[in-house]
DNA sequence: AGCACGATTAACT
DNA sequence: GTTAATCGTGCTC
């Protein structure tokens, strides 16, 4: 693969539902040590700002969610649970704190790697998970704010798989119990299924 | 300064 | 289905 497969900021600098409809098929690559880590996203959820009760932006501008209002193409990686981190692809101009949250990836590079970290569980269940796919791939903190389109970054999304509007469904955002409506129940997560298709 | 809780996961009954 | 693990964040006092 080269750069130019690389999805760069125009494609993050648009509508946050449109985003996270269109990463599904789309590889998230992950190169340490000079080696791919990588994964097709088949899961996504959008966070739509201050206004989305289910959004940190609710909190208004703070130090955890300053990347939310950076640029659009950059990493917003926090930590919840007290364990557990969590990536997600900042959209939308500057100014404007909305992303989505990439929620479940299947594996396709550095298996090896994968292995090691998520071993432990089947392996049907090695990135079907937010914080579970974080860790297969490596990310934490310190790739916050990272910029996914700069061309030495080592955290990117790449041009994939094209995935047809029926292997698509969308349900309401996971872990909203708290979270008053009409937020709960927005139809802002994206899954795609791979049944039958080729991947490599 | 103190506190309740979270965009979760794994293990358990 | 239930619950412990574990701590940064934002809110209240």
């Amino acid at each position: 693969m080269t750069n130019s497969a690389r999805l760069q900021r125009a494609f993050f600098n648009r509508p946050t539902l449109n985003v996270a409809r269109e990463l599904l098929g789309t590889r998230l690559v992950h190169i340490e040590n000079g080696q791919r880590i990588a994964g097709i996203i088949i899961e996504a959820e959008a966070y739509l700002g201050e206004k989305d009760l289910g959004c940190h932006a609710k909190a208004g501008r703070t130090p955890r969610t300053e990347p939310l209002y950076g640029a659009p193409g950059h990493a917003y990686v926090y930590f919840t649970y007290g364990m557990h981190w969590l990536f997600n692809c900042v959209t939308q101009p500057e100014g404007v704190p909305e992303a989505v949250l990439v929620r479940a990836i299947e594996p396709t590079e550095g298996l090896a790697v994968i292995a090691k970290r998520r071993g432990r569980q089947p392996k049907h269940l090695w990135t079907d998970g937010p914080a579970k796919l974080a860790q297969a791939l490596g990310i934490k903190g310190r790739e916050n704010k990272l910029d996914l389109t700069a061309s030495d970054a080592e955290i990117f999304i790449e041009k994939g798989l094209e995935i047809p509007d029926s292997r698509v469904t969308t349900s309401p955002r996971v872990g909203f119990n708290t979270v008053p409506e009409p937020w709960k129940s927005k139809p802002w997560r994206f899954q795609a299924s791979l049944q039958g298709l080729a991947i490599s």
